[in-house]
DNA sequence: GCCAACCTATGCACATACCGCATGGATAAA
DNA sequence: TTTATCCATGCGGTATGTGCATAGGTTGGC
C-alpha cells in the first residue's frame, strides 16, 4: 500500500523538528497523533525511519531518504493548491478574449490595461477573427468569452448588448459627397460601393442597410481586409461604408467619413459567454472592469446596458 | 481545507476517461465513491471541474487547469513512493564505505565490481583515511560501514573479523637480507628502520611487533604516505615492514619483499558498523557480496570468519 | 413520440480511519 | 534516588470512505 499525504506530513515535521512533541505543538494536534502517524508510515515501508532513545529523535539513513522524497510530495500538495487557488480566485491564469479585428486594435488595450492594474499577475489572450471563427472559439471553449456582432443568435450561447457602432460613410478625400455633413445610404447607392468580403458581419449590416433604403448595390470590387478597401476608397475607385470602430483600421491613405444616415445603422457589439457555465473567476473579473469602464468613445461610437 | 490526495487522484481518473462509470471500472472502485470524491473536491475547491451532462462529461476552464495540477499532485506522490521502494529494497542509493587506503586501493575495486553485478543501480562512495578517521565517519553515520583494523574496540560499534594480512619485510634490491626466503623481527631491528607516521595502524603493529620480540627500534624515518616509505627502502635508507595489501602501493621504486616471523604478525581488518542500527539494505547487500566474494587474495592475505 | 439504455447523484448502512485524552514505560538530568 | 521529559499505546467517540441499491434525467433507436 502506499503512504498517506497525511503520514508524510506529519513524517516531515517530525523529522524536522526532530520531535514528536515539537512537531505536535508546531501542527497543533496531539503528541499521540503523530506518534501514530509515523509508526503508520514505518509499517507502510517497512523500515525504520527515525531512532528514537526517548530524549533524542534521529534520522536513519532510510529515514533521510525518506525525508527527501515526502518533502518533495508534500511540497508538490502544497504548492500545487496554493497555485490551483490562485488560479480559482482569478488570481491568475489567462482570460482568453476572441473578437473583431476592429475591437481588438481599438478598444481591446484600453480594457486590457484597466483590467490588468487590477490583475497584474492574469494574462490576456487575445484570438481575433471574424464573427463565424470568434463564435466558434466560444462555442469549443478556446475562448472564455467574444466581444462581436451576433447574427443569428445561436444555440448555447448567452449574449447581451455591450456597444452601439454607428456606420458612417467612407469617401475619397475631395469627393463631392464629403463637402456634407450627412451622407444617407441612397446617397452611397448611387456611387461605386467598395465593400468587405461576405464572410464579414460589416457586409450582412451594409447589405441589410442598402436593401432597407431600398437600393441595389452591387459591389465594384470586395477585399476581405477593411485596410484594402481603405486603400482602394483613397485611390478614389468608389465609396464605402463602416461601423466607427473600423475607422482607425482604413490605412494611412487620404479618406474622409461622414455621418451616415436614412437609416441611421449600427452595429450591436455583445459580450457573448456559453450558455449555462460559470466564468472561470479572472474572466468574470475581467467583464466587471467592462461594466466600470465607461470611459470615452470615439464618436459615433457608446455604451449600452 | 486542502483537497485529499484521493479526491485529486479520483478526479484525475475521471477527468482523463470523461466518464465516472469507466474510471471507476478502470480503479476498481464502485461509480458511486467518484462521485462522491469528485463533488468533494469540487466543494472543497468551490469550483465546477466537470460538467456533466448525463452522456458526457467535459472539463471546464477551472477543471483543465486543477487537472493539470492534480496530475502533477499524485504524478509526484506515485512517482516518489516508486523511488522510495526502490531504494529501500536496496535498488538504488548510494553504499559509502569507508577504509583504509590499501584495502580502498587493492580489494575495493574487485569487491565493487562484483557488489555491482548484482546491483547496478547501485553506488558506491569511497571514504579512505586512517583507522581513527574512518571509524569517525562510521559513528557519524557518514559511511554505512567500514573495513579497517579496530584498535581499541570503541563504544557504539559493532565488528567482526573479514580478512588475515600478514606483515613483510620491505627490503631494497641487492640487501643481504633479501637473499633468505624468511626475514625476522629481530633481522630488521639491526637495520635502519623506515616508519610510517604514528597515526597509522600499521605503525602501531610495527610498534608492537617490535616489543615483541624483544628489540627496541626507533625509526631512522618516518612518512606518512605508504609510497613515501617505499621510495626511501628503494633509495638504499633503510628497511621496513609492511601488511601483504599494502605491498602494491610501495611504489615503482626497486624494493623486494620476505615473509616476515619470529613472531608472525597479522593485521587484522574487520567490518564496522554502527551497533543497534540495521543497515540500509543496499549496504547490507555489499557485504553479502563480501561473504560470498571468496576468491583468491594476494599471498600473505586470507579470508576470516 | 415513446421506450429502452445508459450515466451520474444520492440515501443508507457498515467498516475503517483518525483523533484526543489519559496513562504507561523508559531515560537523562538534578 | 528522584524528577522531569519524551515517546508509545489502550480506549472511546467522531469523521471519513465504501458499496449497494435506486432515483433522476438525457440520448438514441424504433
Amino acid at each position: 500500500m502506499d503512504a498517506t499525504l497525511r503520514q508524510l506530513a506529519a513524517y516531515v515535521a517530525v523529522a524536522r523538528a526532530a520531535s514528536f512533541t515539537a512537531a505536535a505543538a508546531h501542527l497543533h494536534v496531539s503528541q499521540s497523533t503523530l506518534s501514530r502517524a509515523v509508526a503508520d508510515l514505518e509499517r507502510v515501508l517497512d523500515a525504520r525511519l527515525l531512532e528514537r532513545d526517548t530524549r533524542n529523535v534521529q534520522l536513519t539513513a532510510a529515514g533521510l531518504e525518506t525525508l527527501r522524497v515526502a518533502e518533495q510530495i508534500v511540497g508538490a500538495h502544497e504548492s500545487g493548491m496554493k497555485e490551483l487557488r490562485r488560479y480559482l480566485l482569478g488570481e491568475s491564469g489567462v482570460v482568453a478574449v476572441a473578437t473583431l479585428p476592429s475591437v481588438a486594435a481599438v478598444l481591446l488595450p484600453r480594457m486590457i490595461s484597466a483590467f490588468r492594474r487590477q490583475r497584474p499577475r492574469v494574462a490576456v489572450r487575445i484570438m481575433d477573427g471574424l464573427e463565424r471563427a470568434v463564435l466558434g472559439r466560444v462555442l469549443s471553449g478556446d475562448a472564455d468569452f467574444a466581444i462581436t456582432t451576433v447574427g443569428a443568435s445561436p444555440d448555447r450561447l448567452d449574449h447581451r448588448p455591450l456597444i452601439r457602432d454607428q456606420f458612417h460613410a467612407v469617401l475619397p478625400e475631395g469627393h463631392p459627397l464629403a463637402e456634407r455633413d450627412e451622407v444617407t445610404w441612397e446617397d452611397l447607392a448611387a456611387e461605386p460601393f467598395l465593400a468587405v468580403g461576405p464572410q464579414s458581419s460589416v457586409r450582412r449590416l451594409t447589405d441589410a442597410a442598402f436593401a432597407q433604403a431600398g437600393a441595389a448595390v452591387t459591389p465594384a470590387a470586395e477585399a476581405s481586409n477593411v485596410a484594402t478597401v481603405g486603400g482602394l476608397v483613397a485611390a478614389g475607385l468608389g465609396v464605402s461604408a463602416m461601423p466607427a470602430l473600423v475607422l482607425p483600421l482604413l490605412g494611412p491613405g487620404h479618406v474622409v467619413h461622414r455621418r451616415l444616415t436614412g437609416p441611421v445603422v449600427e452595429r450591436r457589439l455583445d459580450v457573448v459567454v456559453r450558455a449555462r457555465r460559470t466564468l472561470p473567476l479572472a474572466a468574470a473579473a475581467f467583464l466587471d472592469v467592462l461594466e466600470e469602464f465607461r470611459t470615452e468613445l470615439p464618436p459615433g461610437v457608446s455604451w449600452m446596458g
